[in-house]
DNA sequence: TCCAAATGTGAGTAATCCTCACATTTGCAA
DNA sequence: TTGCAAATGTGAGGATTACTCACATTTGGA
């Protein structure tokens, strides 16, 4: 996850692969690029971001940010795979222990207001998982990950209901998940107050499913 | 709705307006663009559609083009207000009558599938609102839209349940409208069988939200 | 010490949105 | 009918920006 080559694209091509930094020298200038970009994007939003802006932020010249990115969407790839794989991690270890409903109405829930204060806190976050549907390489990163974190969801439901029809289950953690973070982006985007309703209701709904029968 | 004048922006301020067309001639010839735009977005999204290529498959100079539509999300911004005033009528249609559990039961059940079928046969709207995250005038478009919408749902709900708390009601309708268009969103990106359960669940859990107590 | 591979550079290329100065057409009032 | 202002039409060219490439420099190891 660390080393791994950033090598991918938008419209299904796969872009000419870039070096994967190998040296020192080299890794800490990839940090100072990543590091640029993100400070740029939550000044302004990834879409006005200039990829010679980061360079000059980074300290960097712009040859040097594209031997090691294929391409602007491949900044923003590399910022939004850290963030899930961070993410994941938290919520593999929030579901892990679950094994009862009353559990799962706890887990659940601190999970949903840990994500909302995240997107609330994260203009970084924010701003990629909004422009995510534009993107087919962010598109694909989030649905994956969308499916990585239904799959502990759905493992908690097997636990709770083993006679379930475990297709069922999996469909719905998998929109679950899914409208969690459509109800988060639409929470965002009105006023705080209504935010925190959507948030609340959300979650009301969600449970009544994952508690039902 | 019909004569309006395009003029709007993305990022808060205000496009240069155009002009309006006025004359028959005039009035043509923007038909013309926009059907030239809507094969094109048909054919390779909204992204890869040049206006170069609009106005010569509308058979019009560029400056034509310009005349009338501020820049390029002016177009697609005016497509996707055709789509949302025929729909919304629609939608309108169908829960007016609404007096009884059995009816909404029916009326939404069948709102889902229509919209759901939209979404798989218009190539247009489909790649229009994927990509209205990344759009300010586009995300405050659907947004409109939505509580236009969810305004319909709760009025029906409000004679349902005229006990309930009525702001309790908008916020149920406001996150039950969102949340069925990512579950089209997400089930049209993925097969079309699993995207099939994916809505058939959705449906559920909205309408156990729906007519709950 | 020497060299191939890795890394660094930034002027230049290409693609594309959009403007603008000017030409043409239309509707209408005299 | 004629004159004319407003509406409409045009496309070469300006401006921006993602991205390339030929060449320079640095690094790690033989």
């Amino acid at each position: 996850m660390e080393g791994s080559a950033v090598s991918d694209s938008q419209d299904g091509q796969i872009a000419s692969p870039r070096r994967a930094p190998s040296q020192q020298r080299s890794r800490e200038r990839v940090e100072r690029m990543l590091a640029a970009a993100s400070a740029l994007i939550a000044e302004q939003g990834s879409d006005a971001m200039r990829m010679g802006e980061v360079a000059e932020r980074a300290c960097v010249s712009i040859g040097s940010l594209y031997q090691f990115f294929p391409d602007k969407r491949a900044i923003i790839w590399a910022l939004a795979e850290r963030y899930t794989a961070e993410s994941q991690a938290c919520i593999a270890a929030a579901l892990a222990e679950v094994n009862d409903a009353e559990g799962l109405r706890r887990a659940f829930s601190e999970l949903v207001d840990i994500y909302y204060g995240m997107f609330l806190a994260e203009p970084v976050m924010r701003d990629i998982w909004s422009g995510t549907q534009a993107d087919k390489a962010l598109r694909e990163l989030e649905l994956a990950d969308s499916r990585a974190n239904a799959e502990f969801l759905t493992a908690v439901l097997k636990r709770l209901r083993p006679s379930a029809d475990p297709e069922a289950l999996e469909t719905t953690s998998f929109l679950i998940w899914q409208m969690g973070e459509a109800a988060m982006r639409l929470a965002i985007s009105v006023g705080r107050q209504e935010g925190d309703r959507l948030v609340a209701a959300y979650k009301r709904m969600a449970l009544r499913e994952l508690l039902a029968e």
